[in-house]
DNA sequence: GAAATATAAATCGCGCGCGATTTAATCGCA
DNA sequence: TGCGATTAAATCGCGCGCGATTTATATTTC
């Protein structure tokens, strides 16, 4: 016995075909709590939280970007990023500064640190994928399944407001 | 052009398989955020947040559980579940005694209010079914890989420690 | 049975996520 | 040109997650 039940017993408010739903909303859930514990003590070293992370490397893809544009990349907002891109501020890794065409938008830029932080950090993805565990073509399937239903599921809450 | 890239530009600091990889946690964690901007308006409804939800339909399932209990079900420990738990008392959904028998243990109850509330909230799965949009067995699938994989970096992740 | 060890829960500090609001800059339009 | 509407970012409050520590109870060992 190796898994333990992730479906709910007979009786419960929980049936039908959505039962199975609330399960894989779990599973999600739990993955990324699993996902979370791994890179932690690995990003620790280099002085980054998962999401500073994947801000560093969206920044590598595209220096310059506004505040905006990261989050669009991220699905985040300003209200989450604002204070994340401080605290890289502070560390260095990045620098602010106001478009000077449009006032009101902020362009993010790597630092020199910040690139060489993210080139030490090269080998983190490497370590991930070993605790991981899995076939290529299977994560393959899990990402591509998992953006279609991330893009339903922000569909479904845009149209709703 | 329906969808951004996934995957970093050439010159990235994350190369090979291990690119695959990072791309698969990303996908979990934006679909995390997704499912959590689905959820936490029609939890809102019902007073409860998601980790929240996930505790009430735990006790459902088992009455009277310990906070460890709890906590190997979910993924979580002491340290999150102690305010959580209080926080349900105190919005008169569960109830805390420590345990006669060890009075180390604390058990947790659903109150009358708190069944009432999960009744309510029946409907709930349904409505993140739907806004999934997905059949049953591409949902199923994607559970079992989402668990495999968290069983995988938990065990990962413990060995480490 | 007293001291050392182990275990369960609680506490603390910090960084997210995010709904809601505020501030500041730009745009639209007469 | 002026002034209301729009947009971008920042701010605020709250509830997680979690590493680290503390407190209280139980168990082990001598």
């Amino acid at each position: 016995m190796r898994k333990k039940r992730e479906t709910p017993a007979e009786g419960s408010p929980v049936t039908g075909p959505a039962l199975l739903d609330h399960a894989v909303c779990f599973a999600v859930y739990s993955a990324g709590l699993a996902f979370n514990r791994v890179y932690k003590p690995i990003l620790d070293r280099f002085g980054l939280t998962y999401p500073q992370y994947l801000v560093m490397i969206a920044l590598w893809q595209a220096e310059g970007q506004t505040v905006s544009e990261l989050g669009e990349h991220l699905f985040l907002e300003s209200n989450t990023l604002t204070p994340l891109l401080k605290r890289l501020e502070t560390a260095g890794f990045v620098t602010r500064r106001r478009d000077k065409a449009d006032e009101r938008q902020v362009r993010i830029s790597l630092t020199a640190k910040g690139r060489k932080v993210l080139e030490e950090a090269s080998c983190v993805p490497q370590q991930i994928f070993e605790a991981a565990g899995m076939p290529v073509e299977k994560l393959a399937a899990l990402r591509g399944t998992l953006a279609d239903l991330r893009d339903n599921l922000r569909a479904a809450a845009a149209e709703k407001a």
